[in-house]
DNA sequence: ATGCTCATGTAAGTCGTTACATGATTTC
DNA sequence: GAAATCATGTAACGACTTACATGAGCAT
């Protein structure tokens, strides 16, 4: 249920935004924590409405309704970030492969850890475009946002250093174990 | 569609396995990088054998099914491995609050990440328990599970760090920016 | 014979993705 | 007046969660 918390946060943080306004910040900034299709975002707009939570403040030019947090939803927000418990992470695409890559030949694996950290590499020039795009004030957004991008920094750090550890490891490791015996189950 | 695929691999490296089977090793092992449920376990179970890229190679008793991967399944295993693109893992529960920390006040702010800390000293410990229990041998799912362990140790630690790092960030700040207006949107 | 573990499956509902669909306003 | 942007919504499908449902075999 987290997506309702997401555009319940944004809404709190900018007063009077439409369905596009938040798509659009979605886009640039909170879609790196937590992504939202614009379907997605429509959907869930209408049920915090009837939920009570948000209402439209007013209406703009080509149908645009201008959303704000009621009472309901302040303290809706401020019992989740403070009070319900964080659900971790779980699901890494990367790390499943990883767990098979005994299934593929040694050259293969080093490939697709070079692969990796490749395009973790990319992401991380990415990160730095977006913090120099920004142009950060002194608001919550700016000011929360800047924390997590930090965050986003040392994650793609901390795995960059993974990945080159695994390769060296694997080139240590497997051919020992493929002179034992071959093909691995 | 990486159940699919993390169904298929662990079929691979556990030449036949039961659904039962599978779902233990979910449970102790793989879950920790892609959970699955029971239900979805047995449904993807029925999707693969219908697509030949897995085939019952035995029954047991109590309706037991041992699977095994066709030729189709193991083609399939390694083009997903090698060729398909990673999905990066975008949705972080706890970054995402941490977006909207400013609308909390300070202190509650503080609790906040003091509480992830902790969490987080609890999982370490969690997986240094998992990391006694498992009996490493020399096969695949060790070997490669490891590497995997090992990545999960990193990342409890620089999210540790980083949980310190914003709180004295917070603390610095906060009483500056409370100073100027307050309260802030 | 009672309870535990093994073992498989279905159903209902929510969440997420992709695609479709439409139209008003602004900008050049 | 053409193109880009603003702006909202719906439909279909697939993925995921929670709960329900059933029963066989094993151990004590």
């Amino acid at each position: 249920m987290s997506l309702r918390h997401a555009v319940l946060g944004l809404i709190a943080e900018l007063d009077g935004a439409s369905g596009y306004d938040l798509l659009k910040m979605f886009e640039i900034s909170l879609g790196n924590v937590w992504p939202a299709t614009q379907s997605q975002l429509y959907g869930e707009l209408g049920k915090l409405t009837d939920a009570g939570l948000i209402e439209v403040v007013g209406e703009g030019p080509r149908g645009r309704k201008a959303y704000g947090i009621t009472e309901a939803g302040r303290t809706e927000l401020l019992r989740w970030i403070t009070e319900v418990p964080v659900k971790p992470a779980r699901r890494d695409d990367a790390m499943l492969r990883v767990f098979f890559l005994g299934q593929v030949d040694p050259a293969k694996a080093q490939e697709f850890l070079g692969g990796q950290a490749a395009v973790l590499r990319e992401r991380t020039e990415q990160l730095k475009a977006l913090e120099g795009a920004i142009d950060w004030d002194d608001d919550n957004l700016s000011v929360y946002g800047r924390l997590v991008m930090e965050y986003g920094r040392r994650f793609l750090a901390m795995r960059g250093e993974w990945y080159a550890w695994a390769a060296e490891e694997i080139a240590e490791t497997e051919p020992a174990r493929r002179a034992v015996s071959s093909p691995r189950t």
